[in-house]
DNA sequence: TTCAATGTTTAGAC
DNA sequence: GGTCTAAACATTGA
């Protein structure tokens, strides 16, 4: 499940190599992951890419962008001279040949490279858009703050999630317009390292929870990009296998198994119809 | 066979 | 409008 650093990966990836190239073919496999008109970015160079929360973007020379959104079982996978370079969520099949059955588009560069675009169940897209119409993209304009960028202070966290005061802890960081880039696995990864409990209130933490959380957050999703930057940014054999991705959690995915830390079990529960993990003993809920 | 899983959008209820 | 719930999207694997 691509979330921040996954996607982070990628664009640190793409940028070292396809600044520059044009777009000479697309092919489309799946209509409904492509929108808008391929014909429109086609012989242009790419100047620049960034990333907002988990959503891609390639700026081209003649004013138009790419926005790339892998969802939840999204890969971008990169070839030219005997290099792969893929990142996204795992499966066993990205070391193979390209196109595969889950790719959806297919993009041939001017120096003959590829770039596919991967996505088992088609949640994903790709979308052009006008660069200066980038701020009225309804997803982009309703992005919260980056956690990752150097003025995402302890102040600011505490101003955005003290919109959502009613709110449990969890369920608020992942919520897009009050941080961007949050999913599951680094909303509950970022509870554990705060030692908070994912059903306390915002309005119960206190000065502490608040500084903890907003370390907690960074230090999570700094360990996901340095973990997808050395297992899965420039594989060659047999890494980016399932195992892999997750051996780093702490809590995400590990119901029944003992905490990394004390021992004590990990559970299970249910919050806004997503799954949540932590460990009762190491996230003790406030008096 | 049914159901949970994921991120986001959209719709509806209070 | 805030808040919450649920469905929808597509597919797989338990």
């Amino acid at each position: 499940m691509p979330e921040l650093p996954e996607v982070e990966t990628i664009r640190i990836g793409l940028q070292k190599k396809i600044i520059g190239l044009e777009i000479k073919s697309i092919e489309i496999f799946n209509p409904k992951t492509f929108q808008g008109d391929e014909k429109s970015v086609l012989n242009s160079k790419v100047i620049k890419t960034w990333r907002a929360a988990k959503m891609l973007g390639i700026d081209l020379e003649n004013g138009k962008s790419l926005l790339f959104h892998l969802k939840m079982s999204g890969q971008v996978i990169y070839q030219d001279e005997g290099n792969i370079f893929a990142g996204g969520h795992p499966t066993l099949d990205m070391k193979d040949a390209m196109p595969n059955n889950s790719t959806r588009v297919q993009f041939t560069f001017s120096d003959g490279s590829k770039m596919h675009f991967n996505d088992q169940r088609k949640f994903g897209w790709i979308k052009v858009i006008n660069t200066d119409e980038l701020n009225e993209n309804k997803f982009y304009k309703g992005l919260g703050p980056e956690p990752l960028d150097k003025s995402f202070t302890v102040e600011i966290l505490k101003e955005r999630l003290l919109k959502h005061k009613t709110w449990p802890v969890k369920v608020v960081i992942m919520d897009q317009s009050t941080i961007a880039g949050i999913g599951n696995i680094y909303a509950a990864e970022a509870c554990f390292d705060a030692k908070l409990d994912p059903r306390v209130k915002v309005s119960e933490m206190n000065d502490n929870d608040f500084i903890e959380l907003h370390k907690g957050i960074i230090r999570s999703l700094n360990d996901g990009i340095k973990y997808g930057g050395s297992s899965r940014a420039t594989f060659v054999n047999a890494e980016g296998e399932k195992g892999l991705f997750l051996d780093y959690a702490y809590v995400y995915g590990r119901k029944g198994e003992e905490c990394k830390k004390c021992k004590t079990l990990i559970e299970k529960i249910e919050q806004a119809g997503r799954g949540t993990y932590f460990c009762p003993s190491c996230q003790k809920e406030r008096g």
